[in-house]
Formats: structure tokens, sequence, C-alpha cells
DNA sequence: AATTCCACTTATCAAATGTTAAATTAATCT
DNA sequence: AGATTAATTTAACATTTGATAAGTGGAATT
């Protein structure tokens, strides 16, 4: 067997080939086009998501305006885990910036492989566990950086989004304005 | 065998008798005298902490100021998670604010314990989960709220540390100055 | 009680960001 | 290509927050 997704996940933590091929079975392709909602707002979150090709964000509604939580590449793991682990519909969507492809695994038939297959349930634990690293980053950054600051580090680690993803989804990620960022922009490029 | 802390924890996830009687062999409890570090910036996270009483944050320096990540209630898990899971050193320090009892648990017999009690590991995973989920929460909080809605969401959620903890970690824990917490505060209570 | 120290508040001014609206540029459609 | 729409930039002004310093009050020490 040699799914580019599966080599790509044995790499984090390793899988016997019955606990690959058992994983195998659960992965889904499918085709999103442009600005189309993988999952949207209300819904349970049930399917883990991971970009093959293409761009996505995950975003949700505050006081009425757009807010975009965190932009998604290739190969990350894609999910709203508040929903996830709490059971409960999400407040938030997933949605795809441009024409992609995307590998879906159903949560419900992932968990029901965890008693079976130890090393499946660790590997998940692990992109659960960077996914949870990140986003104490995430806050660190957000808690004493200026936008710019918050700007130049996007830049540095996601530079694509900004080559892709349209100003107000990449300001409101900064928890700036539109106008503000396209001001910082402006400073110096 | 009734310990305080393991009673607490069955109720997040089950564990055999056996697997309780395997974790509350690693638990140590100690006293920690106000404003001690359980653990100082540098070192890498080797031991989970619960506390009994008191209160404890976790802080680090950015560009010489003090910045407090996070406060602590009892029985709350209290680890430094980025170097847990990267293995690195952390550059943040555990500090407790007040006279507290804490329990410790070393995290190398803890993972120790993961292969013969799948229901310890699953237990921890939950704990894990939900501080993860808080994260995600607390960026919400950080990218569209004003300083004063921060502020008023601490106090509803921890209305405790507004209560106990000095006016700069509360400040530098919401991403502002003390200042400006100060005038927060003077503008209605 | 007087002194010192520390936490917090208040005041002043500067810098950063938000708000609104207009102007410009790019993308899409026919 | 021309027309239409959306995306981005620029400008002007209001508001928030930061930085610095001075002032107030309370707690600890002597």
């Amino acid at each position: 067997m040699s799914h580019v997704l599966i080599s790509y996940l044995k790499k984090i933590s390793g899988l016997s080939p019955e606990s690959e091929e058992a994983l195998f079975s659960l992965i889904e392709s499918q085709s999103i086009p442009k600005n189309q909602d993988l999952q949207h707002i209300g819904q349970t979150c049930k399917t883990l998501y991971f970009l093959k090709s293409g761009l996505a964000r995950i975003y949700y509604f505050h006081d009425g305006s757009d807010v975009t939580e965190g932009f998604y590449e290739p190969f990350c793991l894609i999910a709203r885990a508040e929903s996830l682990f709490g059971g409960l519909p999400s407040k938030k969507a997933i949605q795809v910036l441009e024409d992609s492809e995307v590998w879906s695994i159903s949560t419900q038939g992932l968990f029901a492989l965890y008693d079976a297959h130890r090393d499946i349930e660790r590997l998940f634990m692990r992109l659960f566990e960077r996914a949870y690293v990140q986003t104490i980053q995430r806050i660190e950054n957000l808690q004493f950086h200026t936008a710019e600051e918050r700007y130049r580090l996007l830049a540095h680690e996601q530079s694509e989004v900004l080559r892709r993803a349209p100003l107000k989804f990449i300001a409101s990620y900064l928890g700036i304005t539109q106008v503000s960022l396209s001001r910082i922009r402006a400073k110096k490029d």
C-alpha cells in the first residue's frame, strides 16, 4: 500500500501493516470548489480533514463580522476540536479558499479503530498534541506582539497564505482590521 | 482507596482498581510557599501538577517583561505542554501565588503506565483535550474582544483570580498594561 | 509612630489601531 | 474590449492603548 497521506502520517507515529490497512479503508477523497464550505456552522464535528491540495480556513462570526481562526495548508489536520471533544455543534465552519482536494476521515469510524489499533489512537493523539502546541504558540503571539510583528510572523510561517488568501481573511486572523493591515503592508515590502 | 485527586479524575474518565492503584503510587504531595517557582524557566517539563489548594500561574519573559500565560486553580492540570510534547526546555515557569499544596506526577512514570493501563492513557488524553479546548477558546477571546471585554470574561470565568492575583499579572494575562487595566477597573464596578 | 517598600491609581502625552468614506486597482462577466 | 463587481489602498478623524511619571494608600519593618 502506498497512500500519500498514510506515508506522511506514518512518519509522525508508526503504524503496523494491519493498522495502515484499517486506516486506509476510512480515507475518502473529494474535490471541493473554491469558496465552498467543507463543514457548515452549526454542524457537530464528525469528520477530520487533511488537504491534498489547495488552501482552507476555519472561520466564525463575531458580532456579525467574519473572523478567520486559522489557515490550513496541505497535510495539516483540519478539525474543529472544540466541537469534536465537546460533542457540541460548532459555531465555526471550514471553507476552502481555492479549488481543493481533501481527504476525509469519519471520526466515528476512526474512534472505533482505537480499541483494536492502539498505534492509530497514538498517531491521532500526536496529531492533536501538535495542534495543541501550535495553539499555545498562537496565544503567545497574540498576547504580546504588535499587529506588525504578527504579520511578519505569519509571513514567515505561512507565506503562501499571504499570497493566496484575501486580505480581509488575513486581517481578521491577525486580530486587526483590513485597513490596518493595508497600512502595515504599505510601510515597507 | 480514596485519594481526593483520583476521585476527581475518575469522574473525567473511568479507571480500573488496578489503574487507580498504579496512578496512586505516582502521586506525590508537597507544600510550596508563596511566590516560589514550582518549575523554573529552562527546565524541560517532566512533571505534571495539580493544585490541591492555592493559586498558580505560568509565566515567561517577553522583551524583558513578565507575561502571565495562564492562571490555575485547584484540580486544574498544570503543565507546560509545548515543552512536554516537544521534549525541549521550556521558556516558561510555573509559580504559586499563595502558599499552596500541590500534587505532582512524574511524566516518565506516567507514560510508563500507558502500555499496561490504557484507561490511564485515555484519562490523560482527556485532560489534554480539555486543556486544548480551553486554549482554543482563549484565542477567540484574545482575537476579537476589547481589553474590557476580556477583563469582564475573566471576572466571569476565574473571579477568584481577580481577588487574589496581583494586578500586574492579570494585566499581562489580558495582553494589556497594568495602567490600562487600572483604567478599565475605574470605569465602573 | 516614622520609614520604607510595594501595589495600585491618576494624569499627560504619544503611538497604534479603529471607523468611515472615497479613490484606486484587480478580477469577473457579458 | 467594455462594463460591472469585488478587492485593496489611501485619507481624515476618533478612540483605544502604551509609556512615562507622579501621586496615593496600605502593609511591613524598624
